[in-house]
DNA sequence: TTAGTTTTTGATTAAATAATAAATTTGAAG
DNA sequence: CTTCAAATTTATTATTTAATCAAAAACTAA
């Protein structure tokens, strides 16, 4: 499993995208690059990141609408703005749109390596505090996402492996709904192949294992589509 | 009582230094003005702020070297640096520092005021798990912080040393609770590297030699996300 | 300076987690 | 009913992270 932190780099012109994303792949980010706003948009609601780099002036939509549109989703994604303006106007916009930084082309190399990873480090802090659920209660368990913890009735604690606990996380936001595959693979895995389709697999069997423990509870196939968590 | 942010101001241009004050003054902000680095340290020592902005070059004692004394005193103060130069070299060495952000003298006014908007909102989250608390109780020991002493039952004071004492303390902050590596690596280490992760785990098994003597006080692992102090 | 303490470093071992492979079973479509 | 893709399961291997230990280095106070 990789923990490489991800980035969504959005930049119209292809040659400078695509050496400015191998530059990223060199110093242990894992990127993904989409050519314009509108590719950018789909590109971040698909997967998960953990920072989005945007080019202002890009054909489809430009850099502040999809920064806009981001923050919609997620209002704490940090954002580093790309531009070859530096107009006052711009960078206040930006900063408005709630930019975390700015950075002007021609720009060097090494200052975006820094600004990426003091803008990464503080946002891991600010997560310590952040206010995403980490307590589950469904049928006889108690689930705590935080501390990786599956508990049965009175049982002692099972300790699950981070793939595990984000599965059943996944699951349990879906309760008694379809979770696509798809979604598991690209927001767990990153990535939607047939290896990590079966290491999915064998995830769910560790996750039935647990559960089931309690006869109202299962996990059931969606053949072709994905799986469900089942509560009576 | 004025619920200001209160910015400490290092400019040691006498013209420049009091209309920047003025105009952040105009902007809701209670603002210290001091001439150089010797100045504003004995300042900022003797005040408490929510953010310091520092020119680069002055006499006696520059930015960067004000800057790193500050850090050794509150790692999380958020540092601006003003600087007349943009060199690469003087950028990255302000991030190295802990710079939050640097401004290019000279800079359009409004800009420095959404960057200084920006970084307290953002600071504002993370001084939520910051605790001026110096006692601790847990199970039969007691230990008191700013005297770095630790006691269990009626055995007598055992001295921590500065990081073990630090380590501590955040273990209990998050008593019962995730203590993420990054966190301390942070907070006490000041960099999330190889070696600072090593010594890290040092200063984890001194802390459980000292627990054990408590059944009921422990140090988990969390594997992949850090360290958990359970107290039953 | 020196002795004592604290911290870092680096190697080694152990443990946890994840990926892969392969054999088998299930389900849907024609 | 047959066939093929999809899903399940178990076993094995690889990778990542943590724990431990001891020596070296850095620091501190007398």
């Amino acid at each position: 499993m990789s923990n490489k932190k991800r980035i969504l780099l959005v930049e119209d012109d292809p040659n400078f995208g695509i050496i400015l994303r191998d530059f990223l792949k060199m110093n242990e980010y894992d990127v993904i690059l989409a050519k314009n706003g509108m590719e950018g948009f789909e590109k971040f609601k698909k997967f998960e990141f953990n920072l989005c780099i945007l080019d202002v002036m890009m054909p489809y939509k430009d850099g502040f609408t999809l920064a806009t549109e981001i923050k919609a989703i997620s209002p704490d994604m940090p954002i580093i703005f790309l531009t070859a303006k530096s107009m006052k106007e711009d960078v206040l916009k930006g900063y408005k749109v709630g930019a975390d930084d700015y950075l002007k082309k021609p720009f060097d190399s090494d200052v975006l390596l820094f600004k990426i990873k003091a803008i990464l480090k503080r946002n891991k802090l600010s997560s310590v505090i952040d206010t995403e659920e980490t307590e589950f209660n469904f049928s006889s368990f108690h689930f705590n996402s935080k501390l990786r913890h599956l508990k049965f009735k009175n049982e002692s604690t099972v300790k699950l492996s981070p793939k595990e606990n984000m599965l059943l996380k996944l699951l349990l936001i879906h309760i008694n709904d379809l979770m696509p595959r798809e979604l598991a693979l690209t927001r767990i895995w990153h990535d939607d192949n047939y290896f990590t389709s079966r290491s999915m697999d064998v995830y769910i069997a560790k996750l039935r294992k647990q559960l089931q423990k309690d006869p109202k509870v299962s996990i059931n196939n969606i053949h072709g589509e994905g799986f469900r968590l089942i509560v009576e």
